[in-house]
DNA sequence: TATGAATGAGCGTTCATTCAT
DNA sequence: TATGAATGAACGCTCATTCAT
């Protein structure tokens, strides 16, 4: 076949892409490096180049698409127009970091892909927790808030949320309301 | 071989329980069935017998395991002689539910087996809310705290102890404490 | 279970039946024996009491079909009532020998059973070839036709069938058309 | 090993024809992947490249050496310097198609391999019957002979000498007596 | 005669990885 | 940098068959 060279940077982000893709679809073991050439259109020996071994591209898959959602979440939290009672209005609408269109967007809804689901779930809280506890810090300097242990209150916040979101039975609009009402009343009370 | 035959019931726990130890040891994907075969000292086939695959056997022992650990952590929140702040007291000591005697002990801690461990600690989580909501909904109607939504306090207290203990930076007696201290003050505070 | 003991000729037609119902419908490979034994609703142990292997049983199925729907047929060419002509009239239109109601029905018309249906289609011929021959006999005596090597005739008669028989895009109107027509002349014009 | 590579079309019919060989001798069950892996001195999983299954590399090789078969007969029937008598005598004639030099010998000599003994012949009779029925148009046209369904005469013809060539009990210079005996006087008598 | 748990060998298949080109 | 044919080891799974009861 031609032969197309390309950057390696822009190949390896190429291969990171199609990973995340396949692994959300069809989870690791049922995705086959063949499968992850394939789709971008390469030979399987490519991949090697750019990543030592399956394991370890899907670690790097896992990251990039964990960091990718932190990403839009992040925005959210540092907008510095925005008070901390609007950032959590914003922020539990879990589906604004989701979209449709891009190739992430099955991992959260394709039941066969619990496992990953999990992982990755756990991953982007491990990423929000410093940004959350940052965010905390600020707010109570500017005295919306006081609170203590900022590492502390931020991982509860954080990781606090995944059984509402994690569970299939609640609607979405629940879920928000849940979260909302929950985050507020704890940060509010907190206030000495 | 000499033929050795068992009540099902038996052979299947027997089964079973290998499953849990490789799997937590191992990983997955590392594990076999013949591993497992071997382990119980049985023809692999017999595994087939009483888990039609790998997936399901799989399924089924971090389910058991799962509800193993749960079941250790609903005796201290069901134990009647307790008041909340003792349950919580000793509740958020995890050791306890831990035993380096048991086949189960590995998963916690073998670096190997983070996915495993990731998934285990959620399905745990799962099987608790339900019933710390109970637990709360009991301590309100004592009087001694006032919460308006059980289900939603009982996913954060659970789900939001898991940045905590799933961080292996901090020792075990600072969870402790971590955990405890915030428990602590949300309970409490939520009082109205 | 509830042990329950048959006269054994009874037992050994059952687990004939079922096992011609299967082979029939899924194929020898895709059989197993385990699949007869539930069928008849026995141990598997049970079928190596009568049949002492897989293969033999198998031999055994397709020789107890052959012979079942070659029994048929030579009704037809036994009964004297008929002549000749009437009796390739009934004989060419082949649906009188199947019947959707019994077990065997599948056999002809299940595409995945290609295989089978080969052999057995060349069994039924093995054994209608003599009778046919003796029939050609008898009705050479009666002076109906004339020809001299009842064998060999007898041979091209019934397989020669078999191109326009598995021959999947003739319609069964056209198939006994053709034969019938074929074999109308064939043994007409072969009166000296 | 060292590491051979060859054209995909080479290797595609190495595995082929070992296939072939091996499917003829031990018959379909009885051959192995790894058997025919082994034969062709390479690795099994290559064979999976050129046929994704046993299943399918089984009836590649089942038309492969019928297609043999039928082209060496096809050749006789097509010689345009020979009379339809003359190629009935040679046609009949069927060791000429067999060669215990090439690989494919077997297959109809084996009695283990009953199986695919009866497939094959069926396979080939398929592709013989239309070749046949042109060679009858042919021969009509010169006015050799008269009659009027091509497809049906053909059918018998071919189909019609298996019963004879798949005797085991009548020997090879008895089957051609017949075969050509009957044939003789069919195609001559089919004449108005 | 009948059970069905247990055996054990083998098979088809997959796939991460390598390497000659 | 890129190819893709080839490797080779392992794995999940099936199943005919056995045997203690």
């Amino acid at each position: 076949m031609a032969r197309i060279s390309k950057e390696p940077e822009v190949r390896k982000q190429e291969i990171l892409e199609a990973a995340v893709a396949l692994f959300s679809e069809k989870g690791y073991e049922k995705t086959s490096m063949a499968d992850i050439a394939n789709k971008v259109g390469v030979a399987q020996g490519l991949c090697y180049r750019y990543f030592p071994s399956k394991e370890i591209l899907f670690d790097h898959s896992l990251q990039e698409y964990a960091q990718k959602i932190a990403d839009k979440m992040i925005v959210v939290l540092c907008d510095e127009t925005l008070t901390t009672a609007q950032k959590l209005e914003r922020f539990s609408s879990h589906r604004e970091y989701e979209n449709e269109d891009d190739a992430y967007y099955n991992m959260y809804h394709n039941e066969q892909s619990r496992r990953i689901h999990d992982q990755l779930s756990l991953r982007i809280c491990e990423i929000m927790v410093p940004v959350v506890a940052e965010s905390l810090k600020t707010a109570n300097e500017k005295g919306e808030i006081q609170i203590m242990d900022y590492e502390t209150v931020a991982s509860f916040c954080v990781f606090g949320q995944l059984g509402i979101l994690l569970d299939s039975k609640i609607s979405a609009d629940e879920k928000n309301k849940r979260i909302k009402t929950f985050l507020k009343i704890l940060l509010g009370t907190l206030n000495k």
